[in-house]
DNA sequence: ACCTGAACACCGTTCAAGT
DNA sequence: ACCTGAACACCGTTCAAGT
């Protein structure tokens, strides 16, 4: 059956989580697909707004992530944090998506803040992933206080 | 005369800062050099520790650019966020090294700070830096509030 | 509408061999 | 010690042509 966005794109963050950014190339994707390198470029434009697809799926992710309970926003913001934990350099792909796209590709918790707090967070939120993200590319032991030292910053830039 | 590691990485920093990361190749830096690419890897070991060496470049030029009188560790980090701005993408690359070699790629009034609150921040200014470049790099326009928000975030994280 | 085949203009890195 | 030459195994993207 024909290729859909759709496919390509699960296939794509399969990629992602599995080898990392480094292999999510889109001859290799063609290949998981079964298909020739250039039939992807008749579902995508180029391989920059493949990367908006997935940050968009990502964020999806950390919206059904989050339970209808957590009514503050760190809550979310560390659920969001979790969930891009999971995806291997997905800081990265999320910055370029945000910067392209705005805060559509941010889950519903952060798109409601006002626009100069959010600007601050999603600061806080990817640059503190990219670092952890890079530090276990590169197989170097986490820092065991990563997620202690999110939180107070966390807290510190919401004024909790 | 013999090619030495610190032409090399001079010109990658100019490379870096007149046309980005994208053109940042070791086979355009090789020829902006007069030599072959694999020449450059007499005097680097691979790219990676050649973005170690831009990294500590500009967090030196950063610490060159803060004045002496600038006694307040907010002032000094104004002063990195600068000169970030002044390389493409240079964000990525400092995460990159941090990741890699930890404090010492940082200027020194990042170093002092304690270990916690030296994460927070480094995740903050870099993703700060990174969305912005992002942006730029997108030939979008520039959030006319970044500096502001910047300021506003730090100072909340600084407890100030 | 959807995909193939072939091409274009590139990459990072290695390594024997030269000087 | 420092560099060349040649190769290896890749990239993203375009576009005529096929079905």
């Amino acid at each position: 059956m024909a290729l859909t966005v759709d496919t390509v794109a699960d296939t794509a963050l399969r990629i992602l989580s599995d080898f990392g950014l480094g292999d999510l190339t889109m001859r290799r994707l063609a290949r998981e697909l079964g298909v020739q390198p250039s039939a992807l470029y008749w579902h995508v434009a180029d391989k920059q707004s493949l990367f908006v697809l997935l940050a968009e799926r990502i964020s999806a992710e950390a919206e059904a992530a989050a339970r209808p309970a957590e009514t503050d926003h760190s809550a979310r913001i560390l659920t969001f944090r979790e969930v891009l934990l999971r995806y291997r350099e997905s800081a990265e792909i999320v910055i370029l998506a945000y910067s392209v796209s705005g805060a559509q590709v941010l889950p519903a918790g952060l798109r409601e803040l006002e626009p100069g707090l959010r600007e601050q967070i999603v600061a806080f939120v990817l640059g503190a992933v990219a670092v952890e993200q890079s530090r276990a590319m590169l197989a170097r032991a986490p820092e065991p206080t990563a997620a202690q030292s999110f939180r107070a910053g966390l807290d510190a830039l919401l004024g909790a």
